[in-house]
DNA sequence: GCCCTTTGGGAAAGCGTTTTCGTACCGCCA
DNA sequence: TGGCGGTACGAAAACGCTTTCCCAAAGGGC
């Protein structure tokens, strides 16, 4: 009897072992149903019992194990969040609101960044199933056919920004790019423009393609013929930006003002143009489009189309959520109108040489 | 015997049902133990049998429960990354390169941005710990006293940026700030600046006071008291940035150049002399501190200290993923300094009306 | 006072894996 | 041929929790 390290005579745990709901069970002198009870707060529960329960837990300061809960109970609480690129910093603002939510409503969100990498996005897509997300909201701006089958095969929720295939347990937030193309175009307009030149996002991109169709749209609405050298494909980073720009420089036709696809891309426009020793928006007029954080201290403050990432982080939980905690499909069933607005700023003005122009001098 | 749904005479899967080693087990005709080994590439499987369940793996497609896996096995392969501000870029590309480091190693990270909120971040690492985290990197540059200890007490894994306890199982990546900012403050003194300005991190950080002090420092290795009038106190933010630029604007000892305790304080500067008509570098000059990817084309582009994203990332993983994986505490004591360099661009240069200036013109 | 209903709590069966332990089988040497 | 070591596989026990099922006790109506 020198030594008797049999658990039952140990009353005195301190602190280490291992903790689990039993080891609570134990202390507070119940069953392990009821810890498991009270802390899912089941009214059932005595409040005596609870308390006791709760003294208990707080003492030692327990954590409940997630994934044993997950196991058993199906319910991982994880949802996949997928985004092109997460130096561009539209997605940190859109991960932000999205983030934010989640854990209002009690998920964790796992964050993976594509960089546009279709094999990478296989990668993202076979890790966040082996966590078993219950759903995965992917804003990634262009998804490829086979892997969504693949997706779609397992019925795990989807919501895609932009695009996607109308099937049900898959929800897409539409953008209409052209109410805020069509303001941006009309503004250019109305202060004289007509030689709008366009840098788009990689082509290969649908929201790309749907830019530009809304920027060809909106100068036929305004009774202008693009001319195609107006047209030139940049990749939605600053690099790609300043390329576009180059290249715009070189045109005969040269443009009195640009749109951009995104604000990244009109940021890199207007360094150009700064080493270029061209004045914005005296010279050439540029707008952007996302309205991201740092699109207020451009020099000029850049005039751009503003998106909603709070709006798009809300419409894609909600799809979600609906689709994983409602059974009828019909309520995941509703459509997400995502709005553009454009935002004025000083990035734009007349083009040089209308009376206009010099008025303002 | 019109209906007999018993699970037993119902061999023809199609691929609905639940899907678990069981199944792959009973389909390839083997034990679930062997799949269990085959999925985990354990040499002592027969290669013949290995390629039957790899068969039938492939055929259904069979995704492993990694919840099931860490609950038994002890290891969630889950790290988690507390960041400050997720919307300032800084950010971003650090958890980029933690995200890339950890998948290669088979983990997965749970992000989560505080925005200084103490409350906030006491939430989120609770939440890191239900989902059992082997370990946490916190980049926060500060972190509460209470806080801390609750983590400790639980001997997760920790690595901190800049500060943090010196206590076995934590690791702090130490940053050496004063290299990069003396060297900054050389470079001013260099082109004849005297008055050095400082826009300070919110000071209730450690990382803020290091800065600040390795300012004052660099400015004695150069023979310089520096005014009090000079020091403001900034948030990190644009916003911060140009207000605390006000506020020196406001000065009667007025400074000839402007040091900023990171980059998108330094824009907010750079904004702020903007709207004042001020000209960067010919009026005042500006240094940054981070060197964000946007730093290369602000107007003038900033000449900014560098603090490499990836090599934090890379020490706070490593830091992490050889105490979770060495049991001897030895190999994670090691010291992990990061180092901090000037790079030079445009928005520094002589102080306006000295003999260089004027030689310049 | 008896029976029926309601309420609170316990026992135990999983959830999908890993892993320990045990066993069958094969080949080798004596 | 008998014994032995080693290898390849299977059975079954966890891991920490939820949830169903069931039972005991209390309450209420006649």
């Amino acid at each position: 009897m020198t030594e008797n390290p049999t658990p039952e005579n140990q009353p005195q745990n301190d602190a280490s072992e291992r903790m689990d709901i039993r080891t609570i069970a134990r202390l507070a002198n119940v069953s392990i149903a009821t810890v498991s009870r009270t802390i899912n707060r089941v009214p059932t529960v005595n409040t005596k019992m609870a308390k006791r329960v709760w003294d208990v837990i707080e003492k030692l300061d327990f954590v409940p194990n997630t994934q044993a809960r997950a196991l058993v109970s199906g319910r991982s609480k994880l949802f996949g969040l997928l985004v092109s690129e997460i130096t561009n910093p539209f997605f940190p603002e859109l991960i932000q609101g999205f983030e934010e939510i989640a854990v209002e409503n009690g998920y964790e969100i796992l964050i993976s960044s594509t960089n546009h990498d279709p094999k990478r996005m296989s990668h993202c897509i076979r890790r966040m199933l082996e966590r078993k997300v219950e759903g995965v909201a992917i804003m990634t701006f262009g998804i490829e056919e086979p892997l969504l089958d693949q997706l779609a095969k397992r019925k795990v929720p989807l919501v895609f920004i932009d695009v996607g295939p109308d099937r049900p347990g898959i929800s897409v937030l539409k953008v209409d790019y052209h109410h805020g193309i069509r303001q941006a175009v009309q503004h250019l307009a109305a202060l004289g423009h007509r030689k709008i030149a366009f840098v788009s996002g990689p082509m290969q991109l649908h929201s790309a393609q749907s830019r530009l169709a809304a920027y060809t749209r909106s100068m036929n609405e305004c009774g202008i013929v693009p001319d195609p050298s107006w047209i030139v494909e940049g990749d939605h980073t600053l690099e790609g930006g300043a390329a576009a720009m180059e290249k715009l420089l070189a045109q005969e036709n040269l443009a009195t003002a640009v749109l951009c696809s995104n604000d990244m891309t009109a940021i890199g426009v207007l360094h150009k143009l700064y080493r270029t020793g061209k004045r914005v928006p005296d010279d050439i007029s540029v707008i952007g489009f996302d309205d991201i954080h740092i699109a207020e201290v451009t020099m000029p403050p850049l005039t751009t189309i503003q998106m909603s990432r709070f709006e798009i982080a809300k419409a894609a939980f909600d799809a979600l959520q609906s689709q994983v905690e409602s059974p009828n499909a019909l309520i995941g069933k509703r459509e997400f109108n995502i709005k553009t607005e454009l935002i004025v700023r000083e990035s734009t003005s007349y083009p040089r040489g209308t009376m206009e122009h010099l008025r303002k001098k």
